[in-house]
DNA sequence: GTCATATATCGTATTATTTGAATATAACGA
DNA sequence: TCGTTATATTCAAATAATACGATATATGAC
């Protein structure tokens, strides 16, 4: 009967939420995730190339981020495309940047 | 003339969005955030109450939330209300949620 | 002033994250 | 098969985050 605005029963509620914001707030997985949403579709070594980091560090961030389901991967010979799988992270990406955008 | 959706020169200008996800990213504080959203403004033993935790546990969230710029507080006598401080953290966590709002 | 209450900070042990070199795997071509 | 390229994984060291008891500070009542 109480309905409060916190409520400690409610709180393993936000674990997941929490670990998928967890999983994006790093800048190199945000500008991944931000060079996804323009590009679409994008292999390892180009994001390497362009960030200019080791190459282990961004498998391994790459695959943070695929471990939290914002990404998935799509083989084509030697090379990983990868590719954001979650429509919510999207929409949290652009309220954080401030896109401004509502057609109803 | 490149414009490539990836590029280490940006990569600092993803370190404040990363920072303010990061203080976001933790069941408790985004259980605060959302309760936030939703009472307006509450007091530290308010929370603390309901969600069944330490006092110095709360106390630490509140001031990590403070410090990202999240919420700012409200001296009233012996008590200090947290209230929400940033409109587009708001935004981000409506997102998170799927809240379906879009009268433009 | 003292006392009680609400909140903040400190100290520190524990656990998690980040990094990059080294190594492993996977796919292809010769 | 071997050699090459693209990506993933392992390992270790460094750094950062978390939790919570103990202590400090701030306010108000008396």
């Amino acid at each position: 009967m109480t309905l409060p605005a916190f409520d400690k029963n409610d709180l393993n509620q936000f674990d997941e939420p929490a670990n998928l914001l967890k999983a994006l707030s790093h800048p190199i997985r945000l500008c991944i995730v931000r060079g996804l949403m323009r590009k679409k579709k994008c292999n390892v070594s180009y994001m390497q190339e362009c960030l200019d980091i080791p190459q282990s560090t961004i498998s391994q961030h790459l695959q943070k981020l695929r471990a939290a389901g914002i990404v998935t991967t799509e083989r084509k010979g030697l090379e990983v495309n990868y590719i954001l799988a979650d429509q919510r992270i999207e929409e949290v990406v652009k309220a954080l940047f401030g896109e401004e955008e509502c057609q109803a």
